[in-house]
DNA sequence: TCTGGGGTCCTAGGACCC
DNA sequence: TCTGGGGTCCTAGGACCC
């Protein structure tokens, strides 16, 4: 059997363990630059604000119904996320992190446990131990473990927060209930055609022939229907090193002039220099991206990006700025004003596997060099260590109205209780 | 005024090899 | 008039996830 944890509106969660009189209340979590609405709270759902929601937009219903706002807290997230994810990975030796909200837990060998308890415990202790409300799914498969999961986070009352498909009659009966757009690994295209054929639900879905669903959604929908059908297909993926990272930013507002530009391109590629360095990869390869506001039709439109193939692998941040600010030299035009930019570093070398080129290689002096920055600025905080080509007097500034402390990351934020 | 940021996998088609 | 048969690798684009 497996088992999939997903954090009850995550976001919105984490923000309520240190307010605790927001309990009861809808609150929004927004994206970055305060954008759109990422995250609601059961309340914020009932009063009808959908996911991606433009704050703007929404400004009235929000203060008609007193919904507190926040800005994105991702320090606050990701910590509570580790301390929650630590908990789960005490209830089975097998486990896969899916995202920051959600596991997957293999319960091989479990077979004389009363695992509707153990859902139950793990549910407890999670709540408990971290202030974070989770569902518990166990079923057959992957895909069926994320429809139980949802089953128990829809009536969290009748099932006590776990869900167990454990039979051939609960399985279709789940199936059945589920529409077709809410099945893991079915999207909004797939759905569109798959409603106007009269595939209304999960069921009819495992009733479509294998040779249509190869045919139209490839491998990955087959395998979907044989998990759907309690056919195990997908297994726990072991957490690998990335193979893509991206830094990528709307601005607070338009950039005209290229010296803005490039100094946002030059701390995009010095940040994902430094999630390389993390991970130990060095890139061969790098794309730079600009892009005008879309939602501004009435304004000229302008969208590029260029893909530079490095001579040579590396994760300095001074190589990899200068490389992205030479591609950027490439595709910017005067004339725009642009919202959008980002740099994505791709096709990686492991660097203890790291070839010679013949003729031009990395500078060998950086490595020493960033790995001080690195211990720096994990020392003195995000940052303290920057290149002269970047945002020195910090310019630059995300809109972030409504942010609250990093409760459990930073010392100054620690609350304080009075007994 | 204002509209996020990160990822994955698969497939078709083109360019190339002998 | 007629033009083989077997591969690999790379890339862009599309679908999906949170």
């Amino acid at each position: 059997m497996f088992a999939l944890i997903d954090c009850n509106n995550f976001y919105a969660s984490c923000e309520r363990v240190f307010r605790p009189d927001l309990n009861g209340k809808p609150i929004v979590v927004l994206s970055n630059n305060d954008g759109c609405v990422i995250a609601r709270s059961n309340e914020a759902k009932a009063v009808g604000i959908p996911m991606g929601a433009p704050a703007f937009e929404y400004e009235k219903l929000f203060q008609q119904h007193g919904v507190r706002v926040f800005s994105a807290n991702f320090a606050l997230y990701g910590d509570m996320s580790n301390r929650v994810m630590t908990i789960l990975s005490n209830y089975s030796p097998d486990m896969e992190i899916y995202s920051i909200d959600e596991a997957f837990l293999k319960l091989k060998g479990f077979d004389f446990f009363n695992l509707q308890a153990y859902g139950e415990e793990m549910r407890m202790k999670v709540t408990k131990w971290t202030g974070i409300p989770i569902s518990v799914g166990i079923a057959p498969t992957k895909a069926l473990a994320k429809v139980a999961n949802r089953i128990a986070k829809k009536y969290p009352k009748q099932t006590k927060g776990t869900y167990i498909i454990d039979s051939e009659e609960k399985r279709i009966k789940a199936l059945k209930w589920l529409k077709v757009e809410d099945v893991w690994g079915i999207g909004r295209q797939h759905s569109k055609r798959l409603n106007a054929m009269g595939v209304k639900n999960a069921f009819d879905f495992t009733q479509l022939e294998d040779e249509w669903v190869r045919k139209q959604m490839a491998i990955v929908g087959l395998r979907l229907k044989y998990d759907l059908q309690g056919i195990p297909t997908l297994d726990l993926e072991a957490t690998q090193i990335k193979k893509n990272i991206a830094t990528t930013r709307s601005f607070e507002k338009n950039y005209t002039e290229y010296n803005q530009l490039a100094e946002r391109i030059c701390t995009f590629a010095a940040s994902c220099a430094e999630k390389l360095r993390k991970q130990n990869s060095c890139c061969n390869s790098l794309m730079v991206f600009i892009h005008t506001n879309g939602h501004r039709k009435e304004l000229p439109q302008y969208s590029r990006n260029i893909v530079l193939k490095l001579p040579f692998p590396t994760n300095s941040s001074i190589e990899l700025a200068k490389f992205a600010t030479q591609a950027l030299r490439h595709i910017f035009k005067t004339g725009y004003a642009y919202k959008k930019a980002g740099v994505i570093v791709q096709d990686f070398t492991q660097t203890d596997t790291l070839q010679q080129t013949l003729f031009e290689n990395r500078d060998e002096r950086h490595i020493p060099l960033m790995q001080a920055i690195d211990k720096l600025n994990t020392l003195f905080g995000q940052q303290k260590i920057r290149l002269a080509s970047q945002d020195i007097k910090r310019v630059w500034k995300m809109k972030q109205e409504k942010l609250s402390p990093r409760y459990t990351t930073n010392l100054n934020d620690i609350i304080t209780i009075h007994l």
